[in-house]
DNA sequence: GCATGTGAATAGATTCACAGCG
DNA sequence: CGCTGTGAATCTATTCACATGC
């Protein structure tokens, strides 16, 4: 039998398990680059913000990767996760729209600028199948979102991340993320709102939030 | 007894909870823009994309704000979802960074840009106390977030959304959330890979992904 | 009658705690 | 002896299905 090949039924990984992956693989990196030649599942965990059992069990589910009173091999690890994240491959990928946001995602580290090029939205159908694209992102303003998403999933596109604060329906053989910069800002003010409620409550002199602006700090 | 307070104990609603109420916020924005008076739980989950009976129970945290036979009254659903989030306060938020993503943050639809104002980082601690500042967003390049994360909780932020790809730690007390671009595309990447599988698995002359760039396309 | 609101049932994720291996 | 890997226990979230009230 062969170590690493998955038999018979396909291996399940727990969504959650799956978006922690991605986490794990940044700090391995980060030990890799500081020639750490093996880690613990404490000192991971540490590094990774989580607990160390919960990393264990992820682990587990991609086999048995560690070696007991030692720990896990970096380098041995990060090739595992990596090749379960598919990041072993290439993934061509769109980004349709240019705003700050289309430009910060190009620029994003993690993103390889290989081969950037610009093209007219109408040329969708030729790259897409040319370039064999998996993956469109859309990082337009909401009104054209939808508009966009048909037409990456005509396109013939497999999924598709979208970064326009708007909801958008795709069929449902198009696996779709969405990343919405104001709903987790909204998320943070609830848990904002709570903590004021509780500090006013045993501090009834202190100060709820003011009518300001947002200022912008720079570096 | 007065409706719609917190009576004794807070209420306490679930997290996953608590990161959907945007969603239908978002949804019931779209439906007040159309004049629509009430929706039903069926048709608000179809716009946000959730199950209706997880609707149902996600609103029923907040209280009993529908009417039985008819639905939820939009207008009334809307500021209540609002009140819960905070959202009819407003808070002063510091985005450290201004680079591209910056940029987007402080452009996108949702964070309304009232007063921006730009300044030095060694401000912060000012601008923080004399603005009351609640919430820093670090959009910065990954090697520097810690440092920001750190200045942000010295110079008294009560919770932190990091944009950059690095983990940040803060004080327990301090809420911090995490958006990662990159992250979110390999989480896409293994569920492409997964789909890629199985279709060459039925379909052995399918071809795999090609090594190409990644290119841009304009809108 | 019809759609909400909610206990009960199910499914999923996290944590515990320790057996098992190097 | 130390640390992984994992069943079992717990906690959280989702879904079902129907009693409830307009």
């Amino acid at each position: 039998m062969v170590i690493g090949m998955k038999e018979g039924g396909v291996r399940r990984i727990p969504e959650a398990t799956v978006a922690r992956l991605p986490v794990y693989l940044r700090c391995l990196l980060e030990l890799a680059g500081s020639a750490t030649p093996t880690v613990s599942s404490e000192r991971l965990a540490e590094l990774a913000g989580v607990n160390a059992a919960k990393l264990r069990k992820d682990l587990s589910y991609l086999g048995s990767y560690g070696t007991r009173g030692v720990g896990y091999d970096v380098e041995y690890l990060l090739y595992e996760i990596q090749r379960e994240l598919g990041l072993t491959q290439d993934w061509p990928v769109v980004i349709v729209g240019l705003g700050n946001l289309g430009q910060a995602l190009a620029n994003y580290r993690g993103f390889p600028a290989r081969g950037f090029r610009v093209h007219a939205v109408d040329d969708l159908p030729r790259i897409v199948a040319e370039h064999a694209v998996a993956i469109g992102i859309i990082a337009t303003p909401a009104p054209v979102a939808q508009d966009v998403a048909d037409r990456l999933v005509a396109a013939g596109v497999g999924s598709i991340l979208n970064f326009a604060p708007a909801v958008v329906t795709v069929p449902s053989h198009v696996p779709l993320r969405k990343v919405d910069l104001s709903i987790e800002l909204q998320i943070l003010t609830f848990y904002q709102q709570r903590h004021d409620e509780l500090r006013r409550a045993n501090d009834p002199s202190a100060n709820g939030p003011q009518a300001i602006g947002q200022p912008v700090v720079s570096l």
